[in-house]
RNA sequence: GCCGCGGUAGUAUAGCCUGGCCUAGUAUGCAGGCCUGUCGAGCCUGUGACCCGGGUUCAAAUCCCGGCCGCGGCGCCA
């Protein structure tokens, strides 16, 4: 095991050297004398070839394998024109070091044969599959991708409390915990920590983390936890210095991940990815005139739905060739108490939402930073500034200008590789029934 | 939370509208056998299922009600 090597490099191997792999039985076929086996490890399949004339016992135990057993074969890399990679790993020991048990409950290599309601009962062998492992390694590359980005722009990384007094929104959209004697909550958003800190004076700060959300949608984008890389910046003029840096890690992500897996993913996932020339930034009243004379015209208070939102994107795609914008100045009705209303009509705000593939996957503001104005604002929502107070006597000691986003990892992961269900692009989903695996 | 559609072997599905010809069909998996440098291998045999509870009826997979679960739409949002 210590010579083992993965099957991408025994691959590539020079023909008549010996090497030794280890993984799964990916696929089993005993044709006479010979017995293929199609071994899977994390970086890819390599064909075993396993002949009775070489040993009679070793072949024996070959055609006793079944789907998903652990096997570590050693043996003489042969070219074979037919084979994966164009060569066969001619066993010369083999070992078992795993047997499944059972029949299989779903099909670890042929994803599309199971509903994904038993994929995800069955995560753990759904993740076999290298179309579902992708998913994630792609993944990976783009919340790492940004962090790096972040931080070589003088973000610094922080982890705040997920446990809270109070909903940072208002609204009952809050999980309860049950905390000693107190009732506490889920955090539905690093929002106001991320303000803290900013205050507090770490200028620039980034984190990753989950956020909770006890809504009760059935969408195929929505989860109950999920991902959400949170950014907040001090000192800013507007909300178009956040945007940029948003934009510029949006970018700086999408791109890793076509330099590392752009042939993997158009392989085995079927998609291109491809990085937009340019971000345009659209105010939302200029887009509603793009839907102007269509069936769903944006309502005259602009707090526009899903139909329209569908529509601007169709729109501001065939209009200027990206399927990645942002759509800024959303009215004050729609957004929370903390965003900056607009100077010039205070209907209005300094507020912007990042749309890719039509799903919103950002969304960020300049915050409100002056007392006074943040205490209106909040009793405009209805909110009570007493609850608040940890927050608000955050603005009595000063607060510079700032201003923040947040971006959903499982949304951003399944636009760029065009998924359907967000549930695809989260390990180990929850939604409002789903609680295991 | 509301609305629509759905729940049949391990998996994916047919049957349901027009109740009885269903001893529930097919594919795949699994078990056994044959054959063959396979590559979605092939051929033969076997195996295995009507979500739960109530109701209508001589008779329910099929019709009705409730529950749970699944998929999607809306609200809302990342």
């Amino acid at each position: 095991m210590k010579d083992r090597i993965y099957t991408n490099s025994a691959i590539k191997a020079p023909p008549g050297s010996k090497v030794v792999v280890a993984g799964w039985v990916h696929r089993l076929r005993v044709v006479g004398k010979i017995c293929f086996v199609i071994l899977r490890d994390r970086e890819g399949l390599i064909q075993v070839v396993i002949k009775r004339d070489k040993s009679p016992q070793m072949f024996d135990e070959a055609s006793q394998l079944k789907q998903e057993d652990v096997i570590a074969v050693k043996g003489e890399i042969v070219p074979s024109k037919a084979s994966i990679g164009g060569v066969d790993l001619v066993a010369e020991e083999l070992v078992v070091l795993s047997k499944t048990i059972a029949p299989l409950p779903i099909f670890p290599d042929d994803w599309e044969k199971t509903s994904l309601a038993k994929r995800l009962d069955w995560r753990f062998l759904d993740l076999r599959s290298p179309r579902n492992l992708l998913i994630f390694r792609v993944q990976d590359k783009l919340e790492n991708a940004m962090r790096h980005f972040y931080r070589e722009n003088g973000f610094i990384e922080i982890h705040t409390s997920k446990l809270v007094a109070e909903a940072t929104e208002g609204g009952a959209e809050v999980f309860p915990v049950i905390y000693f004697d107190k009732t506490a909550f889920l955090a539905q958003s690093p929002q106001l920590y991320k303000q803290m800190m900013v205050i507090a004076g770490f200028e620039r700060v980034f984190e990753s983390g989950p956020a909770y959300r006890a809504e009760k949608h059935h969408t195929p984008r929505h989860l109950t936890e999920y991902q959400s890389i949170d950014i907040e910046m001090g000192f800013i003029e507007g909300p178009e210095d956040v945007m940029d840096m948003v934009e510029r890690a949006t970018l700086r992500a999408l791109s890793e991940v076509a330099s590392s897996y752009s042939k993997l993913v158009k392989e085995l996932l079927d998609v291109d990815i491809t990085l937009p020339k340019e971000v345009i930034k659209i105010k939302l009243t200029d887009a509603c005139r793009l839907i102007e004379g269509t069936p769903t015209p944006c309502p005259s208070n602009y707090d526009i739905s899903t139909e329209h939102e569908k529509a601007i994107g169709e729109a501001v795609a065939n209009e200027y060739g990206t399927d990645l914008f942002f759509i800024t100045d959303y009215p004050w009705i729609a957004r929370p108490f903390y965003t900056m209303k607009s100077d010039d009509n205070p209907e209005f705000t300094r507020s912007f939402d990042l749309i890719y593939k039509g799903v919103e996957i950002v969304s960020g503001s300049q915050r409100e930073h002056r007392y006074s104005k943040l205490v209106e604002q909040m009793m405009e929502k209805g909110l009570r500034p007493e609850k608040f107070s940890f927050y608000l006597e955050m603005f009595k000691y000063g607060a510079p200008p700032h201003g923040g986003a947040g971006l959903g990892l499982e949304r951003l992961t399944m636009t760029t590789l065009g998924l359907k269900n967000i549930r695809e692009a989260k390990l180990l989903p929850r939604d409002p029934e789903r609680l295991t695996p």
